[in-house]
This record gives C-alpha cells, structure tokens and sequence, in this order.
DNA sequence: CTGAAAGCGCTTACAG
DNA sequence: CTGAAAGCGCTTACAG
C-alpha cells in the first residue's frame, strides 16, 4: 500500500478543485448568547435564562415565553456548555479511563458504561492511558480540571492516595480494580476475582494432565493477580511455575514474547495468556514455529473477546460481562450525583466470571 | 454466568464491610483557585494567572513568581478548565464521532487520531452515535455547545447542510466520508474510493469463475457505495446482483440476514460481506448450516480487522490503514486551528486501499 | 410578572 | 514590576 502523505499540505492524493469549491473556510458568524435574544426580544437576560431553562414554576409570560422560544430558534440559540458548567459547577459528563481502546473488551465495557450515563441524561468521554504511568498521571491531571462530574477509571501504575487526591475536587470515582479490595473513602470498586479466574484456569490445564504450564503475562495491571493465581494453582500442585514476560497486553507484545521463547529451550505443553490478544499473539508464534494447537501446546486466554470463538482453533478463555460490568459502574455514579448515594462510603463489588471451554485446550 | 444485579444498592456482590472502610464519601474541600493562591500569597489574582500560565515576557518579579509557584504546588491547584475555555473560547480538545466503538477499525481510526492529538497538545473526545440518525443529531448538537475546538467525524444519515450548521461556531471538521466527494465550504473530507474497492473485490470473485455472487451489505454509510461498486462489477460482467439486507454492521446482524437467507433458497457460490463484522456473522451462520468456507461457499469482507487473519479460515478482504487515517485527518485539524490552514477552503483527499488475498475465497 | 446585579474562575488589556 | 478592572456566557438569589 503506498503510504499517504500524512502532511496535509502536501498530501498527493488531494485532488484538484473547481472554482466553485473554493469558499469560506469558516463561518464567521458568532454564535448567538441569550443576550443576543434578550436584545432580539427586548426583553431581559434573566428572562431569557428563564424560559430556555425551563426553570419552574416558570413566572415569564405566556406571550413573553413564546416570543423567547420564537427568537431562540430563529437565532439558532445553542447554551454554551463552558459557561453553565462554570456556573454550575456541573458538566453533566462521565468519563472512561482505559488503558487501551484498540482491546475489544475495554469498548465493550464502554458500551455498557455509555448506556447507562445516557438513560441518565450524561455524556460520556473517553481518555485513553495506553496503560503507562505517564498517561494515567496525565489523566488524573485532566479530572482535576474538572471535565467531568464522574468517572469509571481502570489504572495500572497510579496508586489509590493520587485517585483520592483527584476525587478531592468532588468527581465521583468508580474504580474497575484488578484484585479483590477494600473500597477506599468515597470511591467504589467493582471487580472480579482476578486471582480465583486464572486459579480456575491453571487448574484445568493440570486436570487435562498438563505439567509443564507457561504463564504468558505482563506484570502491570491485572496481569499480576492472575499470575499470582496460576502461581498458586501451579504450587498446590507441585508444579513449577514458569512465567512468560510480555511487554504489554497487547497481539504484537503476544506474538514478539512467545517467539523468543520458541527460540529458546520452549518445553512446555500448554501456556496460559494472561488475555486474549496476548493468546491470539502467542497463537501465531506458535504457528509459525510449526507447532500445533492444541496437539502440541495447548493454549488458553482470558477475557473471551468476540473473536475468540472464530479463531482457528477455537480459544479456550475466561469470559465477564463486560456490559454489564459497564453499565453497574455508570449506574453506581448515577446513583451518589442525582440518586440517594451522595455520601455513602466507598463499596466494592465483585462480579462473576466463567471458564469458557474450547478447542484450544 | 450468574448475572450480577444491575441496581448498585442491590447488588448481591457487595461485599461486607469493616467498620474502618466507613469514611467519609467526598472530600468537602473546594478546589482551590487563583484567588485562594493571591491572598496566600499577598500578591494579585493577575499576578498569579501571569505566572501560572508562564506568560512571556514575564513582568513578574523573580521573587513573587517563585512564592507563586510554591504556594500554588501546597495548595494543589489545578486551573479550573471550564473558566479557561470560556475565556479563551478555546478548549483545546478534539473530539472523534463515530458510528460504533466497538467494530475494531474505529478504535484505530481514533488510536492514529489520537497520537496526532496529543502531539499537537489537544486532548480527544470520543462520542459514539451508535449509527443512529437520531444520536448524530446529538452529536451535531453537542458539537455545537462548544466543547471541542475541531472534530472528526464519521456519519451515516445527517446531511452536509446540517454538518455545516454545526460548524458556524467556528470549529474545525474533517469528515471521514464514504464517497469520492466534493469538499464542502470549509470542511475537510478524507475517504478512500469505497465503489472502486468493491468494484475490485466483486472482480476477484468473478475472475476466480463465481457467477451466483450475493453481496451482504447494510444500506447505510459506507454501503451504499460498496454495493454501488459490487452492481456495476455484476452488470458488466452480465451477472444480476443480489443483495442481501442486513440492519446493521455488526456481527449479530450478519449471522441474522445470512441464516434467513440460508433458510431460503439460497444459492449462491460466494458471498462479498460489506464489512468484516457482517462476514465473521455470515461465517458463523454459514458454519451452523454446514456449508464449507471456501469450498461451498466463497466468502469476502471489507476492512482489515485484526481478526480477519486469524478466522477459520482466514479472510480475503480490503484493507486501509485506520491509523493513518485518523492520523492524517487530526494533522488537518491542526493545521486549520494552529497552523497556516486557519481559513483555507476545504478539501477531499482520497487514500488508498488494497485487496487482501487470504483463505476465504 | 420582570429586570438589575452578583458571581462562577479565569485571561487580558490597561493604568499606575 | 504590580494590581484594579472588564468581560467570557451563563445561573440564581433578590428587589421592584
């Protein structure tokens, strides 16, 4: 593919105009403010608040109000969002924190998050970390600006004094946490057992008869509870647990830490990756050194992505539901910015998950 | 899967609590501001603003700065950014609208975005319409309230006059459209030439002997050009195109439209899904109904999905760079709202696209 | 029923 | 070198 000119200027693929293209690049027109409309309708600022806003019992005027809405739309009135909020102190807006937007989980979980805040009449944005400490320092950074009114954050490095440090501003935090944990201050949690789910795994890769299990993992995040589990899992057993270490979480990190291995003294009948993608990596590494699954390595992921069940072969895994992980994180901010949890101390949640058996294993 | 209650308060999940995890839910502490700093300090609210926002020349004395800076870092203040932006009329943010989240080349179409973004120093949005008519509406009138300074932007069913509506506030847009276009006053267009693409694709089927060739589309966005593509391919080789409707582009609608099809009377040698999504669906619905992929049953997408190459078998589809795109169109928005573009006329640059020859056909 | 006024937290001329 | 003042567009007591 011939690489396009990421350049604007001077892109080779814009292409030629006719002179009736060539118009103003902006509308110089400015936006119309509800003085605009007070001016329009002789009437006063306040009343023209008034009425937009709906306040009741509204005291404007029938002909009054009608004379508002009339010019408001004729105007092409939209409120400005900065000055209410900094009025209001009140963005009606939620936030997601995730570490990585390209893994199908994270906007699965979105999805769920986004249907809720909507019903609730928020918005949602979305900060990507790319999971590094520098990112996630520079998200904090972000809440303490206040953006938002709320967030469903999932952190790999930063700890809970600098979240408590940034909910100081009054942002309502719910965190997704990769461990069973005690609920912090004014904070939520929810969460599955991370360290159960990958004892879970380990364990059926050693019923299947399985001695030699590799963890594939990356240190950061989740990825530390889940080995702690196969660790134990492995040591209750008697066995020896030996980890892979990936760079990231990511497909590329996947395939890059198993064809090191293979290049080595790679032994093992079965790995266990500490997510899907890392799987899906390992999976054509694996392939590429000729070695087939599930006859000669038996391979199993976390997460069941959508396209686990397509992959060839099928990926045995661990699934939740993203979804509806989601939507109970932006209903519980719902429920302390409009509903009766104002001020109710910090909870945890865990949630459930399941193996998911397939042909890899 | 145990479905874990939706109604935080209800949850069954919740775990106990000690009696020390009770604390206090929010931080009453209001943020500190300018002024808080300018009495601490004893010097003037515009002293402080000067200093915290390193204008230069600075006029600030040495000393008053550095007692600035050092009460400034005590108190923890963070600019409130809402007062900021709507001083400025500035937000220094950037936002991505698009049609789904979750079909994976929207998430790389705003990671290139993203990076450009950052590098640019503006942070970026994401909003997701759902491909409804109905949230881009919302959208438009959310861009409207002015919270980013420039957008890029993916619809399905809104116009260009209302897009240009939109932009009379003066915000910058790129649209990331689905046909050889015409720019629009001072709007950006980036898109690849979705016909011709699917002109080729449905020509590799046909050269590879298929005659019975249906095409698996939703007619919305980017698929009524493809379709467009797919008809001309047909009518010049003197087949009929068939079209079988899909309501979405989303996996689930794929498996829909093609197991109905497969109740009927099906009869066709290859199937050119409109995206990938749809084809993983077709797949599996081809799969339930026992047809072979290639050998009854040829199968083709459209997108490049990091799954296309791991499916059983793998997909012959087409393939753009996301990442560039996104990449390339936050570079027009810089250069319009930072650069020398400010009020250029807007333009259509066309990338490229490339056929993927895999196991599917 | 209606409007003048204060204030949200900031930036930016402008005057000492 | 420093500070008083106006103003961004809005909401919300408060006074007529």
């Amino acid at each position: 593919m011939k690489n396009p000119k990421t350049s604007p200027p001077a892109s080779a693929a814009a292409r030629p105009r006719a002179a009736d293209d060539v118009q103003p690049a902006r509308a110089p027109a400015r936006r119309p403010t509800q003085r605009d409309i007070a001016i329009a309708t002789g009437l006063s600022q306040t009343a023209v608040s008034l009425v937009l806003n709906r306040v009741e019992p509204c005291t404007v005027s029938e002909e009054a109000k009608q004379r508002i809405l009339q010019t408001a739309q004729r105007l092409g009135y939209v409120p400005n969002r900065m000055a209410r909020n900094l009025q209001s102190a009140r963005t009606r807006t939620l936030a997601c924190i995730v570490p990585d937007i390209t893994n199908p989980i994270y906007p699965a979980l979105i999805r769920g998050f986004q249907s809720a805040a909507d019903a609730g009449g928020y918005d949602t944005m979305i900060f990507d970390t790319d999971g590094t400490a520098e990112r996630e320092h520079r998200a904090l950074q972000w809440l303490a600006q206040g953006h938002v009114d709320g967030v469903m954050a999932i952190f790999f490095h930063v700890d809970d004094a600098a979240v408590r440090e940034a909910a100081r501003g009054g942002i309502a935090i719910v965190q997704v946490a990769s461990q069973v944990c005690k609920p912090s201050e004014g904070i939520d949690k929810v969460y599955i057992d991370n360290a159960a789910a990958a004892k879970a795994m380990t364990q059926l890769l050693i019923d299947k008869g399985h001695e030699r299990i590799a963890m594939l993992s990356c240190p950061m995040g989740p990825g530390k509870e889940r080995q702690r589990g196969f660790q134990a899992a492995m040591k209750k057993a008697g066995l020896s647990p030996c980890i892979i270490a990936a760079d990231d979480f990511t497909q590329a990190a996947g395939t890059r830490a198993m064809a090191a291995e293979l290049a080595g003294d790679f032994h093992h009948s079965a790995v266990f990756a500490a997510n899907d993608l890392l799987a899906v990596g390992a999976m054509a590494a694996l392939r590429t050194a000729g070695r087939r699954i599930p006859e000669d390595v038996a391979l199993a992921g976390f997460d069941d992505i959508p396209a686990a069940q397509f992959l060839h072969p099928t990926l045995t895994t661990v699934r939740r539901s993203e979804q509806t992980m989601g939507r109970f994180a932006a209903e519980l901010l719902l429920a302390r910015l409009d509903g009766p949890d104002a001020n109710r101390p910090g909870r945890g949640f865990e949630l459930p998950f399941q193996i998911v058996l397939r042909d890899s294993t």
